[in-house]
DNA sequence: CACTTTAGTTGCATATTGCAACTAAAATTT
DNA sequence: AAATTTTAGTTGCAATATGCAACTAAAGTG
């Protein structure tokens, strides 16, 4: 994987791998919204077009965000899952959340939070490790279903 | 302004607004480099071009992430500097700083982090509060002298 | 009054993103 | 086992964003 830095900050380095228009929500998509194959990703509220979500998949894999694997009985199905380096996006995504709710409401009247800003407020380093541990769970149950 | 947002979840509407290349490395600069003009700006590490500097300040103006002003005996000189709006993505730049440490080392030989991320470990909270009252203080000075 | 600094603009090339239609193999249905 | 549907893409083309290099105009400086 050929990596592209413009310079030797971290902060601009970690834009370098992340600051684009999708990765972040494909992260997203995977780790709070349960996706994981291909085709429930590309159904998703934003519709990301096929061509661009190949793309990023595969960069992503290189990046060693996501892994590819399939299950013993389905030679079609692809199953995207987070590396631990992707898992480790998710206090990114909580930050963006709560960006959201303090600055975008009234810009954007459609604009939908539930209850996960008083969660986080409260809580924040328990949110993230709930996410990351259900995610992981949920994973392993789909990977390895018997055990 | 023309905000655009794909969907109504809170995080892609968030990277609607900040996720591209240059928004969060703008950001950086002002608030980490104490750069708050055109010409500082662009004789960053980064090397943005100028045409992408105009595009990008004037994006974010309209984003209300920044403000753009004169001081009052220069009339060629503009001040730019971060709104409270363009400030809360302090915690956001943090999270970078962490990811990038835990993760680019091994694939960035010349990424220079140094003890900011024990600072962060130690009391991120902190960290936060500091370097928003550092930069409003900075800023406060520059474009009020007195007072 | 010439020179430098500041903040851009302009033209053009390349890269990224987006749309829509199409495909090939595997799985499912009849 | 043949037809249909599902899954995971590919392909061609248009539009937008990013990048490079040279240039400019107004303001400030010596």
């Amino acid at each position: 994987m050929e990596y592209n830095f413009r310079c030797t900050c971290p902060i601009t380095s970690a834009l370098d791998v992340v600051g684009d228009r999708w990765i972040l929500v494909i992260v997203k998509l995977m780790l709070l919204e349960g996706r994981y194959t291909f085709n429930t990703m590309k159904e998703s509220d934003e519709g990301i077009a096929t061509n661009i979500l190949t793309a990023k998949l595969k960069l992503m894999e290189g990046y060693e965000l996501i892994r590819k694997e399939k299950l013993p009985n389905n030679k079609k199905t692809n199953i995207y899952s987070l590396t631990d380096r992707g898992l480790s996006l998710t206090p990114l995504i909580i930050e963006l959340t709560l960006w959201s709710d303090a600055h975008l409401k009234d810009v954007h009247d459609t604009l939908k939070i539930g209850n996960e800003v008083e969660l986080i407020n409260h809580d924040r380093e328990g949110v993230i490790a709930a996410i990351k541990s259900q995610y992981l769970a949920k994973m392993k149950d789909i990977l390895n279903p018997d055990t």
